[in-house]
DNA sequence: TAGTTCGCGATTTTT
DNA sequence: TCGCGAACTA
């Protein structure tokens, strides 16, 4: 290790707060006592928080006692590259030197997987215990749904998804099922009961087939914390905790911390209260608001107000819609960066009409100098961005999308990891329904009987594959199956493997897909590609459920590292992000808000921080388009295929004042607006053949 | 028991 | 439009 001590970078421009931030702690002897940082948009938090991490390196912790927990998979990455660099810097390594490592770095539920996996003798848990995505998890609820004769009532019982939802806000929020009922699917109150006996069902099945759904890497979390011996083991192997958005944690992970660290010794948290987006998944805002009165003596408050991100007008602009909010932690972020460029809104006909306007200034900026990746689209929902992604591909403008559709859940994709999971987990009925039912000739019934032959050989689950009778018709796809399945769970070879399935599985792919095949078979070589990087079966097929890829084949390509591309992306995937210019698209009524989050106010004030992120994601330059009319998606055969919007209700007359308006065209005149009226009734004239 | 077809209904954001 | 479930057919 390099002796010498250069001037630490990283704490070179900190300001008074940061620093503060910074040295927390640190005069007093021993441990130090809990911190919360208020963080405004773009005040430098991450900045902030890296250099508190190599603060504490350099005053003598372990970066493996360290534990470091983030949101996202995106934000935990950046954090550790950003302190790693630091650190590098601040210790004197040389170039050639790595970074030390930070083992215990990465997402709540990441973390929770592995710590579980090394903790699983000692709480009960099987230790190949696989995970279950989402998709996974509806599949099982769906298939509990079924058992029980749920599905088949007279009055309609919620669908699988939707059982799952509650399921999950019962077991984040720590609330009983009555009241999530009460409070947020009062059209399923009259299935208390049903619903009660379907999560037994769904839980005792996790449970004999030694999968956990995401819910139940915190709630094992959780569970181990409460047994004090356990509890304080755990609490021992990290010198310090530091946890960031930690405005959009829930009770469950609050829990958790708090078993970590009950007296908050050593303990950092960071967040923004303007920025929780994440309510729909439990998030409480009451975590970070009481973060300082659960100890005695209280936490330390430390705010950052100083942002050093936007210019100016773009900083007033937010400001004053999140002004409008109704509760909220009093905070105005100020900027020195002046600006004579306001932040415009620009208001146009239609979809069409906004895809070729955003193209257009994306292209004029590039023209100006500003690569693509310097600029990103934003939209509420991952389907608002079609036309858009429409106009870039005709246009030849390479863009990478974030958020939305995942190539995990297409169905090619899941067979192929469904050969894998049950290979790693024989017990896992999901993935051996699943596969074995993709031989032709071999349905629900054979599957059935299959598993339940696996299920009675207690010792070797596997055994049961070899005396099995299949259906005469699928005798030979059969055992083609079964060698395969035996030589994959009988040793691992990895990345073999997989070629070893995809193989196995192409011709069944040709089958069902016939022309469809070759564009899903490049899936599956994408799938290959990503395998690589793991050295073992296990490990790839965990950190996939808990990271999964966002590439997929029907994006205009995937680009290569090097290559410059332009940003799409939901609010939600941006979080954290900044760029130096920011679209927004579909800034109406019905897109924020969403006219999904109808009614209650909570849902409609989480609409507007949500707009707040968008907009302080932009360092320069934010353009917030609005378009006029706008296409609805799957509607009824017979609905209008246009919605007329209005300017976001985020947005009044007085917040517009702050904006340069733009194209504030006219309403489209009505004449357009009218359906048009079928002159000849053809539809009718076919009819009256058979009258 | 398997495979196919047809009609119906839902519809966001993510670990 | 898409996926699911139920009814139908072989």
């Amino acid at each position: 290790m390099g002796k010498k001590m250069s001037p630490p970078q990283v704490f070179a421009d900190l300001n008074p707060q940061q620093r503060e931030a910074v040295e927390h702690g640190r005069t007093s002897e021993g441990s130090q006592g809990p911190l919360l940082v208020i963080a405004g948009a773009g005040s430098g938090k991450t900045k902030t928080l890296a250099a508190r991490v190599v603060r504490l390196v350099m005053d003598g912790a372990d970066p493996n006692r360290i534990l470091l927990l983030t949101f996202s998979r995106r934000a935990a990455g950046e954090m550790e590259q950003r302190v790693g660099r630091a650190l590098h810097q601040a210790l004197g390594y040389s170039a050639t030197q790595a970074p030390p490592r930070f083992a215990w770095a990465g997402t709540f539920h990441g973390v929770g997987a592995r710590l579980l996996r090394e903790y699983a003798e000692r709480i009960g848990l099987a230790r190949n215990f696989t995970i279950l995505d989402r998709a996974d998890a509806e599949d099982l609820m769906g298939m509990q749904r079924q058992a029980l004769g749920l599905a088949e009532k007279a009055d309609r019982f919620p669908l699988k998804a939707s059982c799952l939802a509650i399921y999950s806000r019962v077991i984040n929020s720590e609330a009983r099922l009555d009241t999530v009922l009460q409070q947020f699917y009062p059209w399923c109150f009259g299935c208390l009961a049903e619903l009660k006996q379907l999560f037994r069902a769904y839980a005792e099945a996790k449970q004999q087939q030694q999968v956990l759904d995401y819910d139940d890497l915190l709630l094992y979390w959780m569970h181990m914390m409460s047994d004090p011996a356990l509890a304080a083991e755990l609490g021992a192997r990290f010198d310090h905790v530091l946890i960031d958005e930690y405005q959009d944690t829930n009770r469950l992970q609050a829990a958790i911390l708090k078993g970590l660290k009950p007296r908050g010794e050593n303990l950092t948290v960071v967040g923004d209260d303007a920025q929780a987006i994440y309510s729909f998944r439990a998030a409480e805002v009451r975590n970070i608001l009481d973060f300082p009165a659960q100890f005695d003596p209280p936490a330390r408050i430390v705010a950052l107000e100083q942002n050093y991100r936007s210019t100016q007008p773009i900083l007033e602009a937010s400001n004053a819609v999140i002004a409008l909010a109704k509760h909220r932690h009093e905070k105005r972020l100020w900027s020195d960066k002046p600006s004579s460029e306001k932040p415009r809104l620009i208001v146009l006909q239609d979809e069409s009409a906004q895809a070729s306007w955003v193209a257009d200034e994306v292209l004029k900026r590039r023209e100006e100098g500003l690569k693509l990746m310097q600029q990103a689209v934003l939209f509420r929902t991952a389907a608002h961005s079609a036309p858009l992604e429409l106009e870039l591909t005709r246009r030849n403008i390479p863009f990478r999308k974030y958020g939305g559709l995942k190539f995990l859940e297409s169905t090619h994709v899941k067979d192929v990891l469904g050969m894998l999971r049950w290979a790693q987990n024989p017990r896992g009925r999901l993935a051996a329904f699943r596969v074995s039912q993709l031989l032709p000739g071999f349905g629900p019934a054979s599957a059935r009987r299959l598993l339940d032959a696996m299920d009675e050989q207690a010792a070797d689950a596997w055994a049961a594959l070899r005396d099995f009778k299949p259906p005469p018709a699928a005798a030979a796809d059969w055992a083609l199956l079964r060698e395969l399945m035996l030589s994959l769970a009988a040793q691992s070879e990895w990345p073999a493997d997989l070629e070893r399935v995809i193989d196995w599985y192409q011709p069944h792919l040709e089958r069902l897909y016939e022309d469809q095949a070759p564009v899903r078979l490049a899936d599956l070589e994408q799938l290959a590609r990503i395998a690589q990087a793991y050295g073992e079966r296990e490990r790839f097929l965990t950190e996939l459920t808990l990271d999964p890829p966002n590439a997929s084949s029907d994006e205009s390509g995937v680009p290569s590292l090097d290559e410059d591309y332009l940003i799409l992306s939901t609010i939600h995937s941006s979080k954290g992000q900044e760029w130096n210019a920011v679209y927004l698209l579909n800034a109406v009524d019905g897109c924020i808000p969403s006219d999904m989050a109808t009614g209650q106010t909570e849902e409609i004030e989480e609409e507007r921080r949500l707009l707040y992120v968008a907009m302080t994601r932009a360092k320069q330059h934010l353009a917030i388009v609005a378009p006029q009319r706008y296409y609805v998606r799957q509607q009824r055969r017979d609905g209008d295929v246009h919605v007329y919007a209005t300017l976001t209700r985020f947005i009044p007359g007085k917040v517009a004042r702050l904006f340069e308006q733009v194209g504030a065209a006219p309403r489209a005149p009505l004449a357009q607006a009218a359906p048009v009226v079928p002159t000849v009734d053809v539809g009718a004239k076919v009819r009256s053949l058979w009258d």
